[in-house]
DNA sequence: ACTGAAAGTTCCACAGA
DNA sequence: TCTGTGGAACTTTCAGT
């Protein structure tokens, strides 16, 4: 089985890299970087975004400036003995906007939720209002984040 | 005390929606869309950049064609006598690329770190040979994720 | 798969309101 | 802070290697 990384040259790999770094660089300064000109570079991309390796283009804004510097990880335990509580829950929670990530997990509880509030008023309303009145939620445990030390959407992309 | 937002008007809030949405729109069809001419609309994404609102522009790329398709958590308890053992251990996390989230938390650990990795033996491997060979590092708890229901890197802003 | 060039867009600085 | 304009830069298509 080859790795999935494999599938790509060095020049694809490369473009991946300065596409994470600047996604508004242009065609003609991405061609330079990675040593072609830019019909050739263009085709690349394209064909990167068209399998599925480039998802979108994205602006990065500062959740501190913008109603949302609180960030906090919520464990939900749903109630197991219906299989419907799992489809509803994550109904219910795939539009809020405050929640940015929510994953099915092993172990104790079964939804780790990530969440970007204003402030802890805003949290407790959240939590209160919104997560906990989900119709099969049993019990929750909140860990709130003191400091970011890492933050990141960059996956890494080896050999230059 | 006025809400973060409230310093942005409409038109930089929707600005703002439109390059989250899609971060390589040219500065023509962004400035269509939010009803301005392209001058003033270049304008205003220089003033987000320069004022922080705007902190940069990537591409989205696959975790799963690019071997790191596995999320984990750590959760990781440092040795809390020794006060250098914090600033070592950003030190030592902050240029690991697996890691791509990391966290000073509140409750019983100390640091909530997400890392992507290609398969299990990968993360056998990046757990033992590299978090738990920190120096300061106490134990860990792993959280494996079983289905990602929700991943955005969007923060919401308001009434387009 | 790449080069180079031509034609069409977009960017961006400037003048003006 | 906006509109409009013109030259430079960029994008995109196409013929050729």
């Amino acid at each position: 089985m080859k790795s999935a990384l494999e599938k790509l040259n060095r020049i694809d790999r490369h473009i991946l890299r300065e596409l994470q770094a600047d996604g508004r660089i242009t065609y003609a300064a991405l061609a330079e970087r990675v040593g072609l000109t830019t019909t050739p570079c263009i085709e690349r991309v394209k064909r990167l975004e068209r399998d599925g390796y480039i998802k979108s283009y994205t602006a990065a804004v500062n959740p501190e400036q913008l109603d949302a510097g609180l960030i906090v990880f919520v464990q939900i335990r749903l109630d197991r003995t219906s299989k419907q509580s799992f489809e509803e829950f994550k109904n219910a929670l795939i539009d809020l906007p405050e929640v940015q990530e929510c994953y099915l997990v092993s172990g104790n509880f079964d939804y780790l939720v990530k969440a970007r509030l204003a402030d802890m008023a805003a949290y407790r309303v959240f939590l209160q209002d919104t997560l906990l009145s989900v119709p099969g939620v049993q019990g929750s445990t909140s860990i709130m984040v003191m400091e970011v030390v890492k933050e990141t959407l960059a996956i890494p992309v080896p050999y230059s």
